[in-house]
RNA sequence: GCUGCUGUAGCUCAGUGGUAGAGCGCGUCAUUGGUAAUGACGAGGUCGGGAGUUCAAUCCUCCCCAGCAGCACCA
């Protein structure tokens, strides 16, 4: 007999190799229904898989969410890989997994024909739904490692033979069967038979590449990605969320809110139009406040350097494929001919502005009584960025970034970081953002002795302690591997209004890079030491950051930010003297104000402007004109409000104030 | 860079082996209206670029470029 006990603190004594579903049944008949997986000893486990020693039970239901949609989507993965390859004989099958929002299975298609398109999908649905109507049981199997890599290599599974010859030896491996002509290997758990899933709960949504085992190396896979949920309610619940977020796009509002473009003879590179460039000059000016107030000092360092500038940084050796070179002559003018020789010296547009900062900070000689000395650029970058990774704002090849170096002694390291995180919480809060800190920790291949990491990753987990930061309230997390060669890394990841991540802000320690420039300062002592020096940015990049606030705020920017704030619109021509006046006092008050006396109806104006997203219209009409008043209506609102020149452009004005500044 | 898909008017898209169409937008005229589309008329396109097949290519084939989704990359 074991001993099996409930969450609720009662145990029951039970025969080895009693399954929790027989235990769900003792309970009562509600439960049995009900009851769909286990978790003994805090692991997730089959429902029919027997108990074999004493240990904690908890049923799990459909009501624990998680849980249940976990194994759901794990089952949906298994029958989509069993669709395939019913649908399509030798179709090699290799991994499965359940995503944040339902699953994938890696596929490798048959020989005969090409890689899975979108126009599979809806027969592979239509066999998912078959195999789910079957209610197929699902029976987990052990067998011996030899066993198996010998089932699959019969079966012409080189992927999984591979992969389970990797497994340690001698290892027992579970595989489950689906009725008894199909089976994958799993770790498990999964729902006892295909019938628990709801037909109506999944849809298979695109198809692409993805590299086996993640390696670039290896043979390219068909990446089948579905939806999959508990009920339809769920799904046709997230197929809306996924609409909203699309409406959000930044590419598309940027497009339709006139506020940048690209265009192919440029790649990767923004062209700003007038209404999105006002953004970034206010962000520009936000910033500047921000780090006058923060005691940087602002520079503007030079966009190309000699290549040998860039050997001695390190970029050269390691960065170059992602960089512009220029060779350093003049083009041949001749129709005939190259147009360049070939031997001219060889310059790059800056990848980063780090070594130009060291170069500010070597020209004199420091002292410690300079330190910190924190140097801020506005610093346009240009990175050669692999073409499949090019996205919008969000990942371009010119951009600017609000690039700072801090250089500092050791001992300043903690309140200097410290001193960063309070300047980034401003910032984040200011525009609405939560958000979540993590360290990157030290990377496999990685400059500088342990000692160092140490004590780098130490100053850095330090400062976060001591700002109180480092909380599960504020997403702390430790990313082992992720951090950069040359130092570990604070990354401020941003919640964005409908729940997505951004990583943005970064803070990193690095002593490679001014050992490597030969940067020093003069102590106390009289003796010349190596400054540390703390790479830092909040925004990331402006273009990116703008891409993020589009998103963030769904084109719908607080009125600080709004390219066009208000817009007078007439009612009748008679009115459009009185439009002008109200316009010139608004402008003249600052506020970002355009009049509207087109020959249009009301209604008309009223869409234009608020498909256009400016957030106050300012209607007049004779009645208005008369009494000297405004109608204003506010975008997200249906109604109006009535109110006197002076007061509206008091109301806009404190509105059109920057946070910083209010 | 890899796999798949896409590229037609300013935008969103339809379409055909015999050199193109809609809606919106734009222009002109009429209309002067009270809070999400007034009406009429009109102008706009080497159908991403190049080569090939064909009597004939926007359509079929190949190459290139760019975009989209994912992968890989993002020191």
């Amino acid at each position: 007999m074991i001993r099996i006990t409930l969450p609720d603190g009662t145990a029951r004594e039970v025969a080895r190799g009693t399954t929790p579903a027989d235990i769900a049944a003792a309970i009562g008949p509600g439960l049995a229904k009900a009851a769909i997986a286990a978790r003994v000893d805090g692991e997730l486990r089959d429902i029919t898989r027997p108990l074999d020693a004493d240990a904690q039970l908890a049923l799990v239901t459909s009501r624990d969410e998680a849980d249940a949609l976990e194994l759901a989507r794990h089952d949906f993965a298994h029958i989509l890989a069993e669709a395939v390859q019913g649908l399509f004989p030798g179709t090699q099958i290799t991994f499965g997994p359940s995503t944040d929002d339902g699953f994938y299975y890696d596929v490798m298609a048959p020989a005969s024909r090409g890689p899975f398109t979108m126009d599979d999908l809806p027969a592979i649905e239509e066999k998912m739904r078959a195999i789910i109507a079957a209610d197929k049981p699902l029976r987990r199997e052990v067998m011996a490692r030899d066993a198996l890599i010998a089932t699959w290599q019969n079966a012409g599974e080189s992927f999984k033979a591979e992969w389970a010859a990797e497994l340690p030896e001698g290892e027992e491996l579970s595989v489950y069967w689906s009725g008894n002509d199909w089976m994958d290997m799993c770790r498990g758990p999964h729902l006892t038979s295909t019938g628990k899933l709801d037909p109506a709960a999944f849809k298979l949504t695109r198809v692409a590449g993805a590299y086996w085992r993640g390696d670039q190396n290896n043979p390219q896979l068909s990446r089948i990605y579905g939806t999959g949920w508990l009920n339809k309610k769920q799904l046709d619940a997230h197929l809306l969320r996924l609409e909203e977020a699309a409406k959000r796009d930044h590419r598309r509002l940027g497009q339709d809110m006139d506020l940048f473009h690209l265009q192919q003879e440029a790649h990767g590179s923004v062209f700003w139009h007038p209404n999105g460039y006002l953004i970034w000059r206010e962000l520009e000016a936000y910033m500047r406040r921000a780090i006058d107030g923060a005691g940087y000092k602002e520079v503007k360092t030079p966009q190309v350097m000699d290549a040998r500038q860039w050997e001695q940084s390190g970029h050269w050796g390691k960065y170059r494929a992602n960089m512009f070179v220029i060779p350093d002559e003049v083009p041949n003018v001749d129709d005939e001919g190259p147009v360049i020789s070939g031997e001219a010296d060889w310059m790059a547009l800056k990848p980063m502005n780090c070594p130009a900062h060291v170069l500010i900070f070597r020209q004199g000689i420091k002292s410690y009584r300079d330190l910190p000395l924190r140097i801020y650029e506005n610093g346009c970058c240009h990175r050669n960025e692999p073409h499949g990774a090019l996205h919008g704002l969000m990942r371009v090849r010119q951009f600017t970034q609000d690039d700072a170096h801090i250089f500092c002694r050791e001992d300043q390291i903690v309140e200097e970081v410290q001193a960063f995180c309070a300047l980034a919480d401003r910032v984040y809060k200011e525009f609405g953002f939560t958000y979540s800190i993590k360290l990157a920790l030290r990377p496999d291949q990685r400059f500088g002795s342990d000692a160092d990491w140490d004590k780098a990753e130490n100053e850095l987990r330090d400062a976060v302690v001591r700002a109180g930061l480092a909380t599960p309230e504020f997403g702390w997390e430790e990313l082992p591997g992720e951090g950069a060669f040359y130092a570990p890394k604070l990354e401020w990841h941003l919640t964005d209004a409908i729940g997505r991540t951004w990583q943005v802000g970064t803070i990193q320690s690095d002593r490679v890079l001014p050992e490597r420039l030969d940067a020093s300062y003069v102590g106390e002592d009289g003796a010349r030491h190596r400054p540390v020096m703390l790479h830092r940015a909040i925004f990331g990049s402006y273009e990116r950051f703008i891409g993020i606030l589009i998103e963030h705020y769904a084109g719908r920017f607080p009125v600080w930010l709004a390219p066009v704030q208000a817009v007078v619109a007439t009612i009748t021509s008679e009115a459009d003297g009185y439009a002008h006046d109200v316009t010139a006092k608004l402008k003249a008050a600052g506020i970002r104000v355009e009049s509207d006396t087109r020959n249009e109806k009301i209604n008309y104006k009223v869409r234009e402007h608020s498909v256009a997203k400016v957030p106050h219209l300012l209607v007049v009409g004779m009645r208005e004109a008369e009494e000297g008043k405004v109608a204003i209506r506010s975008l997200g609102s249906d109604g109006q409000r009535i109110m006197t020149l002076d007061e509206a452009i008091a109301m806009l004005s404190h509105e059109a104030t920057p946070p910083d500044i209010r």
